[in-house]
DNA sequence: GAAGCTCTTGACCATTTGATCAAGAAATAA
DNA sequence: TTATTTCTTGATCAAATGGTCAAGAGCTTC
């Protein structure tokens, strides 16, 4: 069987399986603790691995780092793709919120880990948030224009809405200890739900 | 002239001066690098200090952080402590989310170093959160529960239209590296706050 | 079962970094 | 001036940490 001549990317079982228990141990610990204050022990151990190992399949950390935040981008993304300017602005708006919701609250260190990155200039995703960021915020933002020049949702200025979702729906899963220690216990999903949808999308009737 | 008992906790004009430039250089960098990522060097050079020089003033790497962080808190919460339950809903929340705005714009740094203090669990600021912060909430819960009664305002959950207004007002401080470059050109400040205030209060009227 | 590749690890290294300290300089008080 | 306190720093240390390496264990394939 001759070696083909391009390297051979193709992963064996064992290559695939060690990246994602890194990954997922790797989120957890950077997300908690940073990048600075993430050690590569540290996500060895979570992981299972010894640190020697877990750098037999990450050269570097920052390579770590690197591909969980690329691995987190891609769900990031997926929710306000699907806003469709074909639906009813409020159905659409709420299922949007409604996810970016869940992923909050299913996946907080997903989010804290973007948020992280964002905080301290974004040094990795320039690229990210200047190119599909960017496009898929303009494609959404004429979709939101439709919706008002059609006369089904009150004037807005559609970037600033765009940004107040993320703001708010975000906050619940990197503020939440704010959010917990503020309120006391934790309010229920649902009612997060509907409050936040309440806020953000009365504005828009009539 | 004989010590008095206690130690004299007097501050020195020497003293007083140096300690600000130092929380100065560092609240600049540690809502840059965040604490891990902070060295203590960084800050005495930014200082104009010697490092043995700045360990001299704060014992500790910590110690800088925490004062940092108390320092930042105060300016934190005049804005929300202004809300006043006798004026026009409009015009006290309008002025809020204007100097919160203000801030964010005016000192991006505070309002990270708090944002990354919290996304990591908020070790240093628990007692601040479930203490001080907590009951200004519920103190302005009740202001804008006694407006929704008079119906000068529309119902809303109370505790959670205060967090929408956190949360927006400072994306444009915690996440200003994303907009910029998803906007391409920041908008101007006056522009970011009709459009903030209009998304935030429209949903109040009637 | 032998060869060859993949995987694993204990030991080790170089650098970074928070912190200390003794000794001297500068300010302040007598 | 002299004495005392405050301030400053070069030199240094110990611990933490990212990363390397050689040697061995484990799979896979023929």
């Amino acid at each position: 069987m001759p070696k083909t001549l391009a390297k051979a990317p193709q992963k064996s079982r064992i290559q695939h399986q060690n990246q994602a228990v890194i990954l997922k141990a790797a989120l957890e610990v950077f997300s908690a603790y940073g990048y600075r204050g993430t050690t590569v022990d540290q996500i060895a151990v979570k992981a299972g691995l010894s640190k020697p190992n877990l750098l037999y399949y990450f050269k570097r950390k920052e390579d770590i780092y690197v591909a969980v935040l690329e691995h987190t981008l891609e769900e990031w993304l997926k929710p306000l793709r699907m806003l469709d300017v074909g639906g009813d602005p409020f159905i659409e708006l709420t299922r949007y919120i409604s996810e970016k919701l869940d992923m909050s609250f299913a996946n907080p260190p997903a989010s804290r880990i973007f948020a992280n990155e964002i905080l301290h200039g974004a040094p990795h995703i320039q690229k990210f948030l200047k190119g599909p960021l960017r496009e898929l915020v303009e494609e959404k933002v004429k979709v939101i224009r439709h919706w008002i020049a059609a006369g089904k949702i009150k004037p807005i200025d559609p970037p600033h809405f765009i940004f107040a979702i993320w703001a708010v729906t975000q906050h619940y899963a990197d503020f939440s200890t704010q959010v917990e220690a503020v309120l006391g216990s934790a309010d229920g999903k649902a009612q997060v739900k509907l409050a936040v949808a309440e806020i953000l999308l009365r504005g828009l009737k009539n």
